[in-house]
RNA sequence: GGACGCGUAGCUCAGUUGGUUAGAGCGUUCGAUUCACAUUCGAAAGGUCACAGGUUCGAAUCCUGUCGCGUCCACCA
């Protein structure tokens, strides 16, 4: 029996026992004991973005992740935890732009478009490296084997012929249509990565013939000929739809025509309103719905267009005031209310304020139907015609996949009730490209380049989530039929904050419906969000964020890990306290001394490593000389085991890690080894005494090592156990 | 405007289908120390489970309403 330091110190054992358990390889579940006979568990990584470095979010997720698949490769399955990393196109390529402009003042302009990815996917990679140490130093035990990467060789075959397949199926199409085009970053947003932000600004009325009309953006005001109200408004029930009138607006006399449309809100103001067809969406189907004159006024820059007259060629930005200022002077403005508050829409990832515009892009149709050859979805059977919205729906509702918490199932439908197409072009490079080509009016779509002169691949690039979407299936080898595929898929449970139920978890059952006719997973179980004490978001502007590196190297990793899990509900917000990282130190070292106690005392006993429990494999009343104690520490043990069990079955992984704490403190520590020490003199209970001292504590490794497995790993070893707890069968 | 969530000890939070004196971590107070652990042990203080009704033999838990906080969706010219 070797001796044990008074203190755990994590510092000395977590790279040590790492090493041990990748030099095991059993983090590839193919090198697992009995691999074939065992049944395949899988979790894919939810993949971290290469912007940047791991937060506590992250070490939140990533820890969930591995208690679970821990849990499950010593329950006897093939677990497979396949880690990787996102590109993150936009996100990646905006802060790539943003440290480039400070450090060199340059700007994309000034390299060639190969040049300039090439330089992206560098910052990238180096990111990567990052990450995937800290992953490491957080103990995960993901399969490094398998590790990939959004936008490497094998996930670009995999995306190219997604979107071949839909493409041929006409669920891809290009088209005219109102997007969310962002001036600052220079490419269109998808309408789930518009951020809405309230905005204090100026409104403005003005005088519009006989009507008033108010507005905060007075630079979209030059193309607007048309006056909407509602039809049943009576203040203007003199006025006909179709009606022209002659009035005085910024540039000199037009006309204007009276459209009558129930999109008027009466309430609003003065009930009237102009439109702006070409940089609003509302506006955009109002026209639509009368067949009137779509004008763009803005370009892609956000400059005036000639339509603009006199302040064409000038920014939006500068002309507000200054066409302000020459209304006010033709006496065209009636009122200016101050600290109007309003919602201005935003590009999340970095960018600009949106300005909508007509564009021709890419887009996948959520309506469309298509036919599923092949189909494990229950509630559509092969053959018969379907949508994507149907397949997002059906899974779900059908309880193939299941949300938990069951709550968000409802938001989950909502959001597909409203779904648009999706657009996914962008005009960024730090992307897939889309893999279509044109030759004059010829187009051809397909996973190389087409043969002969002249063809020239579209210069858009595809948005993240189109690459997200595939991931269960790409990370296995799809479009190859590999063994992998086969064996790994569906995956068995998605572990994703719910900030990205409809980016990313919607579009993998999506993807996976069309391409495969099956689900990506059975079961996806959303976390909350990581924020500080007093429940705020981690921020760079608060600077209260924390490095979970600084807290493991602080307190150990099991401390973080046990802290992370311990306080938090289902689908909730965890508020990070340093404190409780503290206090599950001191747990990790009360296991220590609970460890040191039993060594020291089976030290001489009669029974070693191979101890037996003679008194209670069968018939445990007709065992030998047992106290009450014993009873009711084995008792409780049992029930511990069955709780545990079936909390960490539901994903209730606070609850079975509050029960160990519990158990393993306040029972076994406080209760029975006190108990223990007078019996231990008991010549009679001596042997007993320490079996059940020995049993238990075993017990207690094996329940606890999913979430603190580093001590726990430890403390197996210097009890002289042969194999590595990682994989030891999981009590029953 | 629509939907959802939360409000439990000083602080941060658990509390699975309603069932005995409501729990944890941290903090506070008092006491203990050669015997696994002061990163410890024993004890204590501290909660009308936001509020008001209702269902029930019984409600922190189910229902209705009120107040406060938060999130998501839609978006107003």
């Amino acid at each position: 029996m070797k001796e044990l330091e008074k203190t755990y110190d994590h510092s000395k054992v977590e790279q040590k026992i790492y090493q041990k358990w990748l030099d095991s390889g059993y983090f590839n579940p193919d090198m697992l004991p009995n691999a074939k006979d065992r049944e395949p568990f899988t979790i894919a990584l939810p993949p971290p973005n290469v912007t940047g470095v791991l937060h506590m979010g992250h070490a939140f997720e990533d820890t969930i992740q591995d208690v679970i698949i821990r849990y499950q490769r010593m329950r006897g399955r093939r677990a497979l935890w396949l880690p990787g990393t996102d590109h993150a196109a936009i996100a990646t390529q905006a802060k790539f732009e943003k440290e480039l402009y400070k450090k060199e003042k340059k700007s994309r302009h000034d390299f060639s478009r190969e040049e300039f990815f090439r330089m992206i996917q560098k910052f990238a990679l180096s990111n990567q490296q990052g990450i995937l140490s800290q992953l490491h130093k957080l103990g995960l035990s993901m399969d490094w084997s398998r590790l990939a990467f959004t936008l490497d060789k094998q996930r670009e075959k995999a995306v190219r012929t997604a979107f071949k397949k839909m493409y041929e199926a006409g669920l891809i199409y290009r088209g005219k249509r109102m997007v969310n085009w962002d001036p600052k970053a220079q490419t269109t947003v998808s309408d789930d990565e518009i951020e809405y932000v309230e905005q204090k600004d100026l409104f403005y009325h003005f005088k519009y013939g006989p009507f008033d009309i108010a507005t905060v953006r007075p630079e979209t005001k030059f193309g607007d000929k048309y006056v909407v109200m509602h039809p049943k408004d009576k203040r203007y029930k003199k006025y006909k739809h179709g009606q022209k009138i002659e009035l005085e607006w910024i540039n000199g006399p037009i006309t204007a025509t009276i459209i009558k449309d129930e999109a008027a809100d009466m309430e609003f103001g003065s009930g009237a309103m102009t439109i702006t067809p070409a940089h609003s969406a509302i506006d955009f189907e109002i026209a639509q719905r009368h067949g009137l004159d779509i004008d763009r006024v803005i370009d892609d820059r956000g400059v005036l267009l000639p339509i603009a007259g006199e302040f064409a060629g000038i920014h939006i930005k500068k002309a507000r005031l200054e066409i302000v200022e020459k209304l006010r002077k033709k006496g065209l403005v009636t009122k200016i209310e101050e600290n109007y508050v309003h919602n201005v829409a935003t590009n999340m990832r970095g960018g600009g304020i949106i300005e909508p515009q007509i564009k021709l892009q890419w887009f996948i149709d959520v309506n469309k139907k298509f036919t599923l050859k092949n189909s494990k979805i229950s509630g559509i059977p092969a053959g018969e015609k379907t949508t994507l919205k149907d397949v997002m729906r059906k899974t779900v509702e059908s309880g193939q996949i299941k949300i938990m918490p069951e709550r968000f199932e409802k938001i989950y439908f909502h959001w597909i009730d409203n779904l648009r197409d999706w657009c996914i072009s962008r005009q960024i490079v730090y992307g897939h490209r889309i893999p279509v080509w044109y030759r004059g009016d010829e187009i051809h779509c397909d996973i190389n380049s087409p043969k002969g002169e002249g063809w020239l691949q579209d210069t858009d690039t595809l948005d993240t989530w189109f690459s997200s979407g595939l991931w269960t299936f790409s990370t296995l080898g799809w479009p190859d039929e590999t063994a992998d595929l086969k064996t790994y898929h569906p995956t068995s449970v998605m572990i994703p904050g719910y900030e990205i139920l409809f980016f990313w978890v919607a579009r993998m059952i999506l993807m996976s419906g069309f391409l495969l006719g099956d689900i990506p997973f059975r079961q996806v179980v959303l976390h909350g969000m990581v924020r500080d004490k007093l429940g705020r978001k981690f921020s760079k502007s608060l600077d209260n964020g924390v490095d979970p590196l600084d807290m493991t190297a602080k307190y150990g990793t099991d401390a973080l890990r046990m802290a992370l899990i311990f306080g938090s509900g289902p689908g909730n917000d965890v508020a990070f306290d340093e404190q409780r990282v503290k206090g599950m130190k001191h747990f990790a070292n009360k296991l220590w001394n609970i460890s040191r106690y039993v060594m020291t005392n089976t030290e001489n006993a009669p029974v070693g490593a191979g101890f037996s429990r003679p008194q209670y494999d069968d018939g445990r009343a007709s065992a030998a000389p047992t106290t009450d104690a014993d009873k009711n520490i084995l008792d409780k043990l049992d029930s511990v085991i069955k709780s545990v069990t079936n909390n960490l079955e539901n994903y209730r992984l606070h609850e079975a890690a509050q029960e160990i704490y519990q158990f393993t403190w306040h029972e076994f520590a406080d209760v029975y080894i006190e108990a223990s020490k007078n019996q231990l003199k008991d010549e009679k209970l001596f042997e007993q005494t320490l079996y059940t001292l020995h049993f238990t504590l075993l017990t207690i490794l094996k329940l606890l090592h999913p979430f603190m497995p580093f001590v726990t790993e430890e403390i197996w070893s210097k009890l002289g156990q042969k194999d590595l707890l990682l994989i030891v069968e999981w009590p029953k």
